[in-house]
DNA sequence: TCCGATTATGGTCAAATGACCATCTTTAGT
DNA sequence: ACTAAAGATGGTCATTTGACCATAATCGGA
């Protein structure tokens, strides 16, 4: 029976299959509901995580109550937020889901424990975290470079998933454009065919 | 004599004395005049670096030929383009000087015989990419949530020293906003007191 | 030291964006 | 299946922002 997380391993990694069995028994599984929060602004990231089912979203929320999303799980996955897991120093953001998930934690001492064991374990870790901060990397290029219509057609280019998996208002959070803005693309590009 | 690296890497690391000069010894300094390309996109980032002295931007360039600057050598320091440098794919920015400036390069070979002689240094890697992708992640949020005089604000406290060094229209194109705005918002701050 | 290039500031104007409000539709959870 | 909540779209308006222009000041390299 596969688990998600045996089959992400096995394409993504050259884990034995020992190896990966060893790894999903030492998680915890996690069920969330639909805007549950899995990791609040202020508190102490303590787990990695694996999302087997579902969509999560990394947040912060400003003064005026309004939220601006960094990331969605798939690029989450595994490290949630990698400063305050590594430095156990507060989370600047928040985690929820988006959709009822289900996900697997590992603690810190269990996690570690992993890696003593399975040193290529450490590679995978590595390439995770920088990836996401490439990941971080190019969209702060497309939030300073791009206009509202070309951060879209990335969006719908790069995740067309998503784009009819999230209401849109998380879209312009993502995007950091206005609903109305976006709305006013799309029906743009909906007369234009 | 202190070339500046030997001061870095004694107040951030529990490096030995003897490490350190290893360390330096196996550098190979490099001048850079201002406005020379030290890194073009789409080449591959084949070194490590540390900038002993100078100031160097990373910078990408858009269709109509603007630049729009991701950071400031501080946080470059070491990494240069890690993505590219990890996988040995084409760069996506441009790495540049903004004043005349002295840096120290290792070529892949040259560092990855220090990483092994020198296990502690993988720490220190692991902890500037980790650094790297959290100043990222800062600033995206900072251009999704914050307006441009938030923006502006925050630069300056976090970087004062930069604020005086940088001309004007470097600033803007590191927070997004165009240089009539920025003006705009430092000739209000001046009629406010 | 000097000259050319870079940098800073200001004015005007058009356009894009966001805030607010209302309405209609769809969805989700019981 | 039903109902309340969430989501999507549209209209209007004020504001901000950027583009373009010109000019003055400053800086940097020979």
């Amino acid at each position: 029976m596969t688990t998600g997380i045996e089959a992400y391993l096995h394409t993504h990694t050259r884990l034995s299959d020992e190896e990966i069995a060893r790894i999903a028994l030492a998680a915890t599984p996690r069920s969330l509901r639909r805007n549950e929060l899995l990791l609040q602004e202020g508190q102490i990231c303590r787990h990695k995580a694996f999302v087997v089912k579902g969509l999560l979203r990394n947040f912060g929320v400003v003064a005026d109550g309004s939220e601006h999303i960094l990331q969605f799980s798939p690029e989450d996955t595994w490290t949630l937020d990698a400063e305050s897991y590594d430095r156990s120093t507060p989370s600047a953001f928040n985690i929820a889901a988006i959709e009822p998930s289900e996900l697997l934690l590992w603690t810190r001492p269990v996690f570690n424990r992993l890696l003593e064991e399975i040193p290529e374990l450490h590679a995978l870790s590595l390439q995770l975290i920088s990836r996401n901060g490439y990941n971080s990397r190019q969209r702060l290029f497309a939030a300073l470079s791009a206009t509202p219509e070309e951060k879209y057609n990335g969006f719908v280019r790069d995740c067309p998933d998503l784009v009819s998996r999230l209401p849109l208002h998380m879209i312009a959070a993502y995007l950091g454009i206005s609903l109305k803005t976006l709305t006013r693309i799309r029906h743009a590009q909906w007369q234009q065919r």
